[in-house]
DNA sequence: CATTTTGCGTACCGTACGGTACGGTTCGCA
DNA sequence: TGCGAACCGTACCGTACGGTACGCAAAATG
């Protein structure tokens, strides 16, 4: 029995059985495969060998589950600390410009791709309640994250900004650009992230250019 | 023939009747007001008093019919010209801020939200194809505006990158961060306009260090 | 005026979806 | 061993959509 915790991903983490994050995962392998036309209750019911019955008990209606399949999914993602002792310009440089690598796997990964797009389509008949939730669970996480990086930078009188806020979204905007929305609109994910990866560097040091608090 | 016929609202740029650009006008207004769901072949005929079989007729199919729409609406829109002689650094940064509020204007639209999340959400199931149409008509437009400034800009020796596309995606993701994605998941457009508005003429400032040859 | 074209309104068909109901089976538990 | 809960597989229902066919009026065409 020692196998119990093998496939927790972030199962438990949303007060789920085992069982149910299985059958999650197999409903997002839907979603990555086939978009949200091939999300229905019969074919997640087909393809997680459960029953559509069990389904509505478990997940309430079609929503119960998207929104489930959410928030099992920003349950995978886990935080890099990163501590401020000893931050020196380089070790800061180093750090943003992980940060930034990270920031645009995360954006190319398939089930965010996906998840995105199932909550943009929604959003548009429906009040931005899949959206909300999408960016709560999903954009909160890295930004606190970038938050504590730009924060421990100014701290070490590395980085000057008014708002980490502000700073973060400047940053954002010259490692992203557009990269995200190409992709949702169908491009290819990974030449296009072969493009931006090496952009990543080029990035971080305009961002240093315009808050690093050196010159 | 003068500008006579200045904007049949993108009609005959597409070689459509008046009648066939009413009726993709009525399809647009029902696609902002419920999405993609209210955008149903009896729907558009209801509302445009027009039967089903002749959208069929006009526009092929259904996809036709979102191609057309698509194509329809990016006739509206008009580029502005910049004429290169006597550009000044004030000037410039002028040039620059009207950009970045008229980028800020499209993204934020009604129309335009609703259609990049039509083709967000047909990206998943099919080719990227109406995505591929959007990104032509809808960004090389605005792309070209840019791209002209900034190369007006260097020409000047006001101005200094390597390529004006880098710059220009330096200068989108300043503009406008993730505004455009968090409109398109639902989140309150003209608050959020409201909100980067303002900060324009900061990116244009951080664009201006960054690019600026004056220094 | 006769005829062809165009297009509206409606009815219709096949399909597919969300959601519900039910019989049968496994499994934990006393 | 007997019982109840959980659950699977499937069948079913109402609805709504994309697409097609038909009848008829109005306009265009000669």
């Amino acid at each position: 029995m020692q196998i119990a915790e093998q496939a927790k991903t972030g199962a438990a983490a949303a007060g789920l059985t085992e069982r149910q994050g299985a059958v999650l995962e197999r409903a997002l392998g839907l979603l990555v495969e086939g978009g949200e036309r091939a999300l229905t209750t019969a074919g997640v019911a087909r393809a997680a060998n459960c029953s559509k019955e069990s389904l509505y008990k478990w997940f309430g209606d079609r929503d119960g589950l998207i929104s489930a399949m959410i928030t099992y999914q920003a349950g995978k993602v886990r935080t890099v600390e990163v501590d401020a002792r000893a931050l020196t310009a380089e070790s800061l440089r180093k750090h943003l410009v992980a940060f930034a690598g990270d920031l645009i796997d995360v954006l190319s990964g398939d089930v965010s791709l996906a998840l995105n797009r199932l909550a943009i389509g929604q959003a548009s008949r429906e009040g931005a309640g899949l959206g909300r939730l999408l960016q709560e669970r999903g954009r909160r996480q890295i930004g606190k994250r970038a938050a504590a990086l730009l924060e421990a930078g100014r701290k070490a009188k590395l980085l000057a900004f008014d708002t980490a806020d502000a700073a973060y979204g400047t940053l954002y905007g010259l490692v992203v650009s557009d990269m995200h929305l190409r992709m949702l609109l169908g491009e290819d994910a990974s030449a296009l992230k072969k493009e931006f990866s090496p952009r990543a560097e080029k990035a971080v040091d305009a961002f240093l250019t315009l808050h690093g608090a050196k010159g």
